[in-house]
RNA sequence: UGACCUAUGGUGUAAUGGUAACACACCAGUUUUUGGUUCUGGUUUUCUAGGUUCGAGUCCUGGUAGGUCAACCA
């Protein structure tokens, strides 16, 4: 059935259809997701990833993970292992896992090529006196006194600093532009830089490294890279990516930007992460505060309602600021469909239901999840002592207050209606125990009493309860926006954001529950067991709470 | 005060010179053996001043505001 009217196209999208329309592209078109494997992935490499396979996907391509490692000094192998889990989780395969550091004797070849036509190089200038010749975005640079040295001295100095004869810092070789440009990145910039460092991959091979900017435009030109798309702060890039591609004649791969991603109430970037992680303010990288992917996969988030999320956030050129309660909604809108339900009592409170025979145990049958297109049900044990959340009985209940207080009948969750009789409290005057009487013909499903009620509350049988440990998560920061707070986020953080529930009560069949598997306690929220969780405890991780409109009503 | 990028409800994103719309959020109601879900309705939008045009959110010019760029990081 064709699409009454199709969906609109992003910027991205748009410009990839067309070169396809124009034929500039015969066989199809490739996009590369080129991490720096010196840190975790996280929520805004998500956005980057969706867009990057999703434009190859839509558009009958491939896409290349492809690791930007030009960088010995912090990159390791072990980033590289958790950045392949997390695309692969995220749902997407790529055409080639390929390395930056696998072109490295083919970027040697493009460096001494410029050398030969003029275009590099070898300068013996300090960082700090480059650095003054730079100017400023205001004023010209100026001239490096090693700038006219001839094609042969270059070409000999950079074989030289090649095979190891200078110590780092000593040479390095720059592109000759122009020190006057108002782009200040076309201002002879740096295309190699001596580093006696072991390299992840390459070992002791090297003892100069290429910069992004050497690297990253030719690495696509290699892969034959259609559409290069990163975010915007690479834009002032973009002719230095296409004067080296030009000036070394090779594929005309062409970059694109786009903005990137800002989620609220927490930060983004792979500094403060890692200061969060340093200064112990959260467990790790997968700390389920964390907006990184493991994190997000720890909370108990899916894939599915990440790529939604990814989606529905759109992209384009301007500066944004995600509201969390987006992605809440992407992975709530997930959970409702998939999630199956249980009862668990986060703040337990017995109801003693006196006339229910105290030697009695009734198996009950109760659906599995309501939204599900089949129905399953499972089996939960009732008897005639229960826990309730404490909030769900009030000694003095208000108008619409739809819960228990003496006098006032609810269902018990695919159980029986109860109507409230008494309560006991202790010295200090707290409620200790709520005393009820079932309404026998009143049973889930056969339900003969004629009677309605208008609240239902969820329980778990006292004699047969599990007991559980909760970890109550919520947003990371307390404000919106971090951005303008620099350093100062770290006075921000939600003390809020871990609560730790050590004992609460779960229904018995939990104990099958598998480490990652998706619930929805009812009542109060999407849960995931935790990797923590063992044989005799059982750990759960709040995902997200369910939309309370209650409490706004009692908030009023 | 240089170059470049950007400006549409509270937040995002569409509208491709021709009726400003969709989602989230918010509000009201509906449904509901979860105060969840569902469904219905509602509040709230084109930065500014000119210009081009029969017609401008869209094109042009100026202004204003925000962002990016001066690592031997990526």
């Amino acid at each position: 059935m064709e699409e009454l009217k199709p969906k609109s196209l992003n910027f991205l999208e748009e410009i990839v259809q067309d070169d396809l329309a124009s034929g500039k592209y015969s066989k199809g078109i490739l996009t590369r997701f080129p991490p720096e494997p010196n840190g975790y992935l996280h929520i805004g490499h998500a956005k980057s990833i969706c867009l990057n396979f999703g434009l190859a996907q839509r558009f009958g391509g491939g896409t290349n993970l492809r690791f930007d490692d030009t960088n010995p000094v912090t990159e390791e192998t072990e980033y590289v292992e958790s950045i392949k889990k997390d695309v692969s989780w995220l749902g997407f395969t790529w055409a080639n896992e390929v390395y930056t550091s696998d072109y490295f004797e083919d970027l040697y070849q493009f460096a001494e090529k410029l050398i030969t036509l003029s275009f590099a190089y070898v300068d013996d200038s300090t960082a700090a006196e480059i650095a003054a010749q730079k100017g400023t975005p205001t004023t010209p640079g100026q001239n490096s006194p090693f700038r006219n040295r001839s094609v042969e001295e270059n070409l000999a100095l950079f074989r030289d600093m090649k095979a190891g004869k200078y110590a780092d810092g000593d040479k390095v070789l720059r592109a000759k532009i122009d020190m006057a440009h108002a782009n200040m990145h076309m201002r002879d910039p740096l295309m190699y830089r001596i580093r006696h460092v072991k390299h992840h991959r390459s070992g002791d091979k090297w003892c100069i490294y290429p910069m992004y900017d050497f690297a990253h435009g030719q690495s696509d030109s290699i892969e034959e890279i259609t559409h290069s798309i990163c975010t915007l702060e690479f834009d002032v890039h973009r002719p230095l990516y296409d004067w080296f591609l030009d000036k070394l004649g090779i594929f005309p791969s062409h970059q694109y930007e786009f903005a990137r991603l800002n989620l609220s109430h927490t930060v983004m970037s792979k500094r403060k992460l890692l200061q969060l992680v340093n200064e112990k303010v959260v467990s790790g990288w997968d700390d389920p505060r964390m907006p990184t992917i493991s994190g997000l996969r720890r909370r108990g988030f899916t894939p599915a309602s990440i790529r939604n999320f990814c989606e529905r956030i759109g992209v384009a050129k301007r500066d944004n600021l995600i509201d969390l309660s987006l992605l809440e909604f992407c992975i709530r809108e997930d959970l409702n469909k998939s999630a199956d339900r249980v009862m668990a009592v986060l703040d337990p409170i017995k109801l003693v239901i006196t006339n229910y025979p105290a030697d009695k145990t009734e198996d009950l049958q109760i659906e599995n999840n309501p939204e599900a297109e089949v129905i399953t049900k499972r089996s939960v044990p009732f008897s005639n002592e229960l826990y309730i959340e404490r909030d769900d009985f009030m000694i003095d209940p208000p108008k619409k207050f739809f819960r228990l207080g003496v006098g006032l009948q609810v269902r018990l969750k695919g159980a029986y209606i109860v109507t409230c009789t008494d309560f006991k409290t202790d010295a200090a005057g707290n409620v200790t125990e709520v005393h009820a009487e079932y309404i026998p013909e009143s049973k889930s499903g056969q339900d003969t009493s004629g009677v309605s009620v208008k609240g239902t509350i969820h329980w778990v049988s006292v004699a047969h309860a599990l007991e559980a440990e909760v970890r109550n998560f919520d947003r990371l920061l307390i404000v919106e926006d971090a951005s303008e707070l620099g350093d100062d986020f770290m006075k921000f953080i939600n003390p809020e954001s871990l609560q730790i529930v050590p004992k609460v009560y779960v229904e018995p069949g939990l104990k099958a529950a598998k480490e990652g598997q998706a619930l929805q306690f009812i009542r109060k929220g999407y849960y995931s067991l935790d990797a923590d969780s063992t044989a005799d405890k059982l750990v759960f991780n709040r995902t997200v709470t369910l939309k309370d409109t209650w409490a706004k009503e009692k908030a009023k």
